[in-house]
DNA sequence: CTGAAAGCGCTTACAG
DNA sequence: CTGAAAGCGCTTACAG
């Protein structure tokens, strides 16, 4: 039998209001009495039913999702990221609509929306804005509430790490496409190499695809015109995917002869995978509290979630270098 | 205002008993009414709100999903079919948990569980049974009920389409490991060539990763061995789009040498991939059907979703024959 | 700080 | 065939 509130309040001696109170962290609640009711709901198990609390909470929020036109939905990243954001809507009891491009055609009411790596943010601001709808973006733009991962300084850590590694030969691997992410990492790979206290350092930049293939194209084709670097730095993982995948065509060593670096933290793609992994839970979390604060009218925030260095079988240190 | 069963019962004239039975199509409704309260529905754009049923109803089910050892998490066709199932559980009001491969750790109550292309079927099922929960699976399996796509049907129609713009050097591209879905694709692609009315045909089949490397890598090797098909059936959409990236670089002209065709439907990986699509929506409805009715120990059905090509681009007549 | 009670939007026996 | 009523598991003003 599925274990209720009222079983937790009978058992706790209090009333099924108090129970809800210490489940949602009402500063109402005396400590001792918290503290019994908490162990009660320990001792049983207990998980709140997020249906019920959905009916029950009187403001139902419905959120919608509008996806960037040029987003590729079947990429690993947007798979994954997607699954967060609905664990997270599921958490917050929150239903969710996905925005067709043309968003005039939407029926259901929403209670603000999530605008995810848009291009033209202005333009989809605005028209969010006349229908009285307020957004928050996983992105940047100034004037709403932003989320986004740390890309710039992903950039940087990925420099210090391949230099830690000795590795003084650089490429950049990323897309052609402006995306500012895309353009983040670059600069922050570049920026700190540049700082560098030695001779500074400049990486050789190559822009193509995204994708898998385009990781591929790219680093065959820099090896085959006499490019010889020993530490890659990939703006996703698809691509050092690809990478990994030419080099082994190229019958180049990895980590031995060359190391090579992901971003996004993806590492499923690819046993052993080094990438700079972003908090994609993190990011979820933040990108629908934030639009849920929307509603609110709460004050803008921007929010910028570190990332964090995986270390995999693909980094190594530079050949003839020892690690430090 | 979001509309209510109880603003619908009002303009009917009925109570709300009988506009939910309307809703859940009770046949103890007389036609006329169900007329009216149709029509005032209707009118009124009503939807009936997934949670309160959910809430109401009963019998809450929760489903558990236990997803193959070698599934591709972060692969298109997961992505797509992952989603599938979750609309459909939401439309079911059903919830889910997704499970790990060592079940034992999960402690919340499942009803039914979807195996979902596990290659240790009779293991799994093993282990449900002894916990008394009932199954169901995409894939094949007797005893429980199944949903599939027609793989050899699908695999008897890329060859019959092939064959119908005049190819005869066929080539198969498909995994290296036995899936059920590959060997049936690939059997029915064979077979379907093997009854050709004129000489029986046989395709020269490759194997080897599934990935859009996978693909890119087997037809890179075989045009560069002297392979010199005109007709290429790959056994996943994503094989398809590293075979075609492959052609691309080697500067084979598609559709003009050579035709590709894929298999799953996910088009959207390539423009103008031509492709045997899944109905994904269809197998993930019966999916859940067939994993709620487990619970009630309905008969154990076996459900094959029929595909269907998907013409695109990269399709057409063999070089030196007319289209007919 | 806490309890009693109403209510979220539906479904479903129970009567008629 | 249909209505009145209870109930699904919670939350939240309203009193105290």
């Amino acid at each position: 039998m599925k274990i209720t509130i009222g079983e937790i309040a009978n058992q706790a001696g209090v009333s099924t209001g108090t129970v809800s109170r210490v489940i949602n962290g009402k500063p109402t609640v005396a400590s001792e009495t918290r503290a019994t009711v908490l162990a009660v709901m320990k001792k049983l198990g207990y998980e709140p039913d997020p249906v019920a609390r959905e009916l029950s909470r009187r403001t139902k929020h419905t959120l919608g999702i509008w996806v960037g036109a040029g987003e590729n939905r079947l990429s690993p990243y947007f798979n994954v990221i997607w699954r967060a954001l609905m664990r997270e809507m599921q958490l917050h009891a929150t239903q969710f609509v996905e925005l067709p491009v043309d968003i005039t055609q939407v029926r259901r009411r929403m209670d603000a929306v999530l605008l995810f790596h848009c291009a033209d943010i202005d333009q989809r601001l605005d028209t969010l804005w006349r229908r009285g709808v307020p957004g928050a973006l996983i992105g940047h733009h100034p004037g709403v509430s932003c989320v986004a991962p740390d890309d710039m300084g992903g950039g940087r850590m990925a420099a210090a790490k391949l230099l830690s590694l000795g590795h003084r030969d650089l490429l950049h691997l990323t897309v052609s496409d402006e995306h500012q992410w895309a353009v983040d990492r670059a600069a922050g790979f570049a920026a700190s190499l540049a700082e560098g206290s030695s001779a500074s350092l400049a990486p050789v930049i190559l822009r193509g695809g995204g994708s898998v293939l385009g990781g591929y194209r790219l680093m065959r084709d820099a090896w085959q015109q006499g490019h010889r670097p020993t530490g890659i730095f990939c703006a996703t993982d698809e691509m050092a995917v690809g990478a990994l995948g030419a080099l082994a065509d190229l019958g180049v060593s990895v980590p031995g002869q060359v190391s090579v670096l992901g971003f996004d933290g993806l590492v499923d793609l690819y046993p052993g995978l080094a990438s700079v992994a972003q908090d994609i839970p993190a990011i979820a979390q933040e990108a629908v509290t934030l639009a849920l604060g929307a509603i609110e009218r709460e004050v803008v925030r921007h929010v910028v979630v570190p990332v964090q260095i995986i270390e995999g079988t693909t980094l190594g240190p530079a050949p003839g270098k020892r690690p430090h």
